[in-house]
DNA sequence: CTGTTAGCGCCTTCAC
DNA sequence: GTGAAGGCGCTAACAG
């Protein structure tokens, strides 16, 4: 198979009449090149529709200006939001992106991928990686490697994460203030940093508030919505059932609702349910759901902005980054024991 | 910068005392290699944690088992769930995905963007390349090339596309048979097969209705929700105003809703709406959207078939296949002329 | 069964 | 200013 016969340096300078040495120049914007031997070789270029080959120049030179994504799972709206923010960003800095998903994720534990991922591409050809939601605490990163939402603990990479412990714990006051005291909780992924603090802030409101914390109100998630689903079945089968479930991401939200729907419950009527994240779905359900927002395609930017920095040589003042949250009310909670006029009311006000 | 200190195969050749052949056909899983030499060389790997370069590799060798995936559009959801499709389809084939996207979009006309990037990609790191809705007629493509939704006329590589026309036929003729005869068409993006024939679809039911067409009834659109925003919004403001207004894909669809809501609209009482393309996003939009399915994670796993099937050399039977598509029948339109009763009595049955 | 050799396409000295 | 030569990490003959 001669598939790989497209146009090579060697073409170029032959139908130019220059030396490969001469087009690479050009191509690099290099030294001083005699302006009519530039502007022959740039034609040319153009002529053949010339363009260099990827691999052979990440394997020479020991920059490229692509960045890498590494990400497990393609189908997780975090990730996709994420893209958009890294996408958007690297446009004002001219660098290129590239995400790279193995076909083998079945065959090998989450650790093993990443790891294996980041060597494959950091270095050769990115000259520095995005990680997302990283399981690994270690990474064998010869590259500048910065994860977003990374392992919990000590972890050996630098990071950008969101307020979440602040997040939840607003979250959990406002569904408080709502007069709500049986507050279920379906956490988040394991082994993430994001996960721990979004319960510890819900701890820390039911603390502050006097409420005891009950083990039997917090289900285990996975930040997916099918598992959101399974946990929120579990909380409803309660008795007394929660009044409110505040779940970790908005996708197991989603699975609340799901959940809740099958049950007959009417949200937020008989339950009330709060996310995190804000989805731009998040807006669209009915009701519309409320949610912390951790602006996913701005901490695409912040990391795509030191990623770049950590690629010139730059050291980063703060290892991991915080980014701001924000509570969104919308209108998937609303008041305990609210009467059906009241709610007519409050519908109307909108 | 020595970022690149990574692992090679010679330090691995040196630490197992073998030469880098043989360590390169124990990668390869090649020929014989003696038993214990094999284990020896595999361990040596595992030690150092070593991953052969994919620049190296794939410049080397005639194949990489790696597909591109070629999309300008990030934040356009066909794309997402497309690489969803294809996400899923290369684990059962062993390939991986490589999708890249460069940040000099703004300065490239879109034709000249695709083609860089096929340039780029096609032949050296990936084995062939899926690229979605081209504009491009032509791609230089030494290596194979599949097109989703590809551009109208004569194209010279093979494509995945749905079928449009019966898909847009049935939705218009569903819409007649609500008692609609004013019925707006918001068009799909200047170019693409895809709109032509959506538009097609539309008039053919109109014909076949004995409703005359109107021009002043189709907008131009984008595929792109602010477009179908402002189309709309032209639509609104006919006078007699249409009734229905079929918008050529889902993202159009929403833009519609957002526009009728704003003028004080409610859908599906004062106007009804159909979108073509069911995201998963249609389902949860109240109300929820009727729309034409088109099963867009299929035709990622189709082209990713396809491809596969191209790089092995096989010759593809039929140039261009045709994804079916399905009429989804949800809440967005109702019929013309219902009494308030009536419309009870049908939500009820639901 | 294993090592040696010759490039893949490109960039980077070092000459001229 | 420009060309020639060497080598990045790897694979594919060709020898042994």
């Amino acid at each position: 198979m001669s598939s790989k016969s497209n146009v090579t340096i060697q073409d170029v300078a032959r139908a130019a009449n220059v030396s490969v040495s001469t087009v690479s120049r050009v191509l690099n914007d290099k030294d001083d090149v005699a302006d009519a031997t530039y502007k022959r070789v740039q034609r040319t270029i153009d002529e053949l529709g010339y363009t260099s080959s990827l691999a052979a120049r990440s394997m020479r030179s020991d920059h490229t200006r692509v960045i890498g994504l590494i990400a497990l799972d393609l189908d997780d709206p975090f990730v996709i939001e994420l893209l958009k923010g890294i996408n958007d960003a690297i446009q004002s800095f001219g660098y290129d992106l590239i995400l790279y998903a193995s076909g083998a994720k079945a065959k090998l534990s989450r650790a093993e991928w990443e790891r294996r991922h980041v060597s494959l591409i950091n270095g050769s050809i990115a000259d520095g990686v995005i990680i997302v939601t990283p399981t690994a605490i270690t990474l064998p990163s010869t590259a500048p490697l910065i994860a977003v939402d990374p392992h919990k603990g000590d972890t050996d990479y630098p990071a950008v994460i969101a307020t979440n412990r602040k997040g939840a714990r607003q979250m959990t006051e406002y569904l408080i203030q709502l007069g709500h005291r049986r507050i279920g909780f379906i956490a988040g992924r394991e082994g993430l940093k994001s996960a721990e603090q979004r319960l510890r802030g819900y701890k820390d409101a039911l603390n502050e508030a006097g409420i005891p914390f009950s083990d039997y109100l917090v289900e285990p998630g996975d930040y997916r919505r099918q598992m959101g689903f399974i946990s929120a079945q579990k909380l409803l089968n309660l008795r007394p059932r929660p009044t409110a479930i505040f779940a970790a991401n908005d996708e197991s939200a989603i699975g609340t609702i799901e959940a809740a729907r099958q049950e007959g419950l009417r949200i937020p009527r008989d339950l009330s349910v709060a996310g995190f994240d804000d989805l731009p779905q998040a807006a669209y359900l009915t009701p519309s759901l409320s949610t912390v927002s951790q602006s996913i395609p701005e901490m695409g930017r912040i990391a795509t902005k030191r990623i770049i920095r950590l690629i010139d040589g730059e050291t980063l003042r703060d290892r991991v980054r915080q980014v701001p949250t924000e509570l969104i009310i919308r209108h998937s909670c609303r008041p305990l024991n609210q009467t059906a006029s009241q709610d007519i009311q409050m519908r109307e006000l909108e």
